[in-house]
DNA sequence: AACCATCGACTTTTT
DNA sequence: GTCGATGGTT
């Protein structure tokens, strides 16, 4: 445990506020933790505390995050102070509540080998399903349907709890919902959404099992609160009761994922639920220099829903922050790089910067540029290991080897790599296995002998031999071995060595990686349960299960290079020095955005994230005209800049006389302040009806507008000629 | 059944 | 500009 002088030290080591939080004896604490103040620290602190000063144990505590590498830091973080942690409960909502549900399949009404499976998968049943419910996917498209059923599972209600609608959509979606639920219950899958709900009906449907995890955590901490949604705050609910306590840690000015659920309002409910919630602030900042946090604070400022909150520094007061308005998109990335060497020159390193921006798409022209420049760079965000393709189908014959009635599994395989079994013979399978409410694979043994010899009948025979091998190799090979053994059996390895493009060496690699993931959870499984397996027969479901709920951020962690990632994954990361690229209106804040309130100000909480992401310098950057999405568009600067004070921001202007083509100067004229028109202007035409403006191009006579029409889309308009007029 | 060309769409992302 | 889906061709 811990001794006298580690625990004094790290107390002096904190601020009031933070050491207030770590010793709080309050039965519900809420700590609001701005950026920057600290907010891990003391999490771990005052479970550290608990542990000693009031002789918690590890098993009575609960920690939750929303992130496996929150997680496992905070963990790694714990470890290092108390030395001992092994039964302490630390994980993201699924990861915790997976367990649960393993520890409880029965009483949950899952069957011991249920599999867990991911949006993508989740999404080729859902197309599946609509398929042979014989609607057509315009009318009923698969993505919607997939988030309309996610949606009312976060919102904790099943098909029978949708209230009835009139509105077909709602209709046709809710009756889906009910085939989609059929199924999975039948064939044993589980996607993320259901892992939660799953728990949540276990401890209503089972006082006693709720009634051992409430008496059993003493002390539930939950790091990230303002992104927890209905059903994750419903779940932490049950577990309260007036015995234990709980702490929750948020920063509701960073509240960034309400577009997928998170509410923002549940810490309002807390205080609703909870008459007696102690409140402590954490607003002293340890990140940034004083110039950074004033413009923050500025800018936050200008939204009307806040809890209230005001960091502050005792650090420097820094440079003021440097805007660039460029001509174009590459005269943005060519700024920017040349501000990269700058900072070089004068002493900094790579590994002290990243490039933030709003949407993805906006990394090629800097990743050009770079490249250009010779500058080492990592793009973050990109497809995760375990959703490569490639890695992908191996999971898919493993899962087939835990559950063969896994029909996603099946189809993913099937015929890969090809083997003459094709959409004609699919579709003959899905028909019988419909017909006989069976699996795909059971359908498709039965359908075998019917089929003509032949290069079907060979493909598939080629394909039972395969996994009938598999199936027996799963009871004598460890699980490296039997992920091995399946990449050869199979013919992936051949199939991707073969098969062109730049990707083959990348793709070997990966599958080589995956015999190495599994070799490593092999080993950690046996140390766990201080055995030996020489079969993958137990390891395997595990293994399955870890894969699916971990996004296996397994990249090595570069040397020196910058980085460059969205604002949403630069969340609770720093950088001495920051690129805030592209700060134009329709792209930050988003055109879609621009409407709602509610929308608006998460895109000023976005950028709030991403100013106080920087520790010394800052830069805000916008391009006049960008090649977006194929065409061009005229922007204005973000409004977000407006919201700073100009004496914090210096403008730039490099090279300015060659680099702006002189068509560049009157572009903005039309649609400024002498015409009726600007960005986001609602406007109505006689023809098309009420529309958006999302661009402008050109001045006087031949001044057009490109206008975003509910009913007839995007369309480019003169000005001259269409008689728009304006809508209040 | 497998491959290639053309068309259109296009925030943000963890589990 | 790039990815994915679709449709026509071999």
């Amino acid at each position: 445990m811990l001794t006298d002088e580690v625990k004094d030290s790290f107390l002096e080591e904190l601020n009031g506020a933070q050491r207030q939080a770590v010793t709080s004896n309050a039965q519900r604490l809420l700590v609001l933790a701005g950026a920057g103040s600290g907010k891990t620290r003391v999490l771990v602190q005052r479970m550290a505390w608990l542990m000693t000063e009031h002789r918690v144990l590890p098993h009575q505590l609960l920690a939750v995050t929303f992130t496996n590498k929150a997680a496992a830091e905070m963990l790694r973080r714990i470890e290092k102070i108390t030395g001992n942690a092994s039964r302490l409960w630390v994980g993201t909502f699924h990861g915790l509540s997976h367990r649960i549900l393993r520890l409880h399949a029965k009483e949950a009404h899952l069957p011991e080998n249920f599999q867990i499976i991911d949006a993508d998968d989740q999404l080729r049943l859902i197309k599946r399903l609509i398929q042979e419910r014989g609607w057509d996917d315009e009318l009923c498209e698969p993505k919607r349907a997939m988030g309309f059923i996610n949606r009312q599972k976060d919102e904790g209600k099943r098909a029978q709890d949708v209230s009835i609608s009139t509105l077909p959509d709602v209709a046709m979606f809710t009756e889906l919902y009910r085939l989609y639920e059929q199924h999975c219950q039948r064939f044993a899958i589980v996607d993320f959404a259901e892992i939660l709900l799953r728990v949540y009906e276990l401890w209503r449907q089972n006082p006693d099992i709720l009634a051992y995890y409430q008496q059993r955590f003493k002390h539930i901490l939950v790091d990230e609160f303002q992104d927890t949604n209905t059903i994750q705050y419903a779940w932490l609910k049950l577990l309260c009761t007036q015995q234990n306590h709980i702490t929750i840690v948020g920063d509701d000015d960073q509240s960034i994922y309400g577009w997928r659920g998170a509410k923002i309002e549940n810490i309002h409910r807390f205080h609703k639920d909870f008459p007696d919630v102690v409140t402590i602030r954490l607003e002293q900042n340890y990140r940034s220099t004083s110039t950074i946090l004033a413009a923050a604070n500025a800018l936050i400022a200008h939204n009307a829903s806040r809890l209230g909150k005001e960091l502050w520094t005792q650090g420097v007061v820094g440079e003021p922050l440097t805007l660039y308005g460029a001509f174009n998109e590459i005269d943005e990335a060519r700024f920017i790089v040349e501000r990269i060497r700058a900072w070089c020159h004068g002493g900094g390193s790579f590994e002290d910067i990243a490039i933030l921006y709003r949407s993805n798409a906006q990394s090629r022209v800097l990743e050009q540029a770079l490249r250009q420049a010779n500058i080492a760079y990592r793009v973050y965000g990109g497809l995760r290991f375990f959703d490569r393709a490639e890695v992908k189908d191996v999971l898919a014959y493993m899962r087939l080897l835990v559950n063969i009635d896994d029909d996603t599994a099946f189809e993913r395989v099937l015929n890969l790599p090809p083997r003459g079994v094709g959409e004609r013979t699919l579709a003959s399978i899905r028909e019988l296995a419909q017909k006989e409410q069976i699996s795909l694979y059971k359908a498709a043994k039965q359908y075998f002998p019917s089929i003509p010899l032949g290069r079907i009948s060979n493909g598939l025979r080629q394909f039972f031999e395969c996994i009938e091998d598999m199936l027996v190799q799963v009871k004598m090979l460890p699980l490296s071995k039997l992920t091995q053994h399946v990449l050869e059996k199979s013919g992936l390895m051949q199939y991707v060595k073969t098969q062109p493009g730049e990707r083959t060496t990348a793709r070997v690699e990966n599958l080589h990686e995956l015999v190495q993931a599994a070799s490593q959870f092999h080993q950690s499984y046996d140390e766990m349960f201080e055995q030996t397996s020489y079969h993958s027969e137990d390891t395997l479901p595990s293994f399955l299960s870890e894969v699916a709920l971990d996004a296996g951020d397994r990249e090595a962690t570069q040397e020196s290079c910058i980085k460059l990632m969205t604002l949403h994954s630069a969340k609770g990361l720093e950088f001495p020095l920051v690129f805030l690229a592209g700060m134009e209106d329709g792209l930050f804040p988003h055109h879609r955005c621009l409407q709602d309130k509610a929308l608006l100000e998460e895109e000023r909480r976005l950028c709030y994230v991403g100013l106080t992401r920087a520790m010394r310098k800052l830069y805000l950057t916008y391009a006049e005209k960008r090649a977006f999405a194929g065409l061009s568009g005229v922007n204005r600067p973000s409004r977000f800049i407006d919201e700073i004070p100009s004496q914090l921001i210096e403008a730039m202007n490099m090279n300015a006389k060659i680099m702006m083509p002189q068509t560049s100067s009157p572009k903005r004229i039309a649609l400024n302040d002498d015409l009726p028109f600007r960005l986001g202007q609602r406007v109505l035409h006689q023809r098309f009806g009420e529309g958006v403006i999302i661009s402008g191009d050109g001045s006087g006579e031949t001044a057009r507008v490109q206008v975003n029409f509910a009913n007839e889309g995007r369309k480019w308009l003169v000005l001259a000629y269409a008689k728009l007029e304006p809508v209040e």
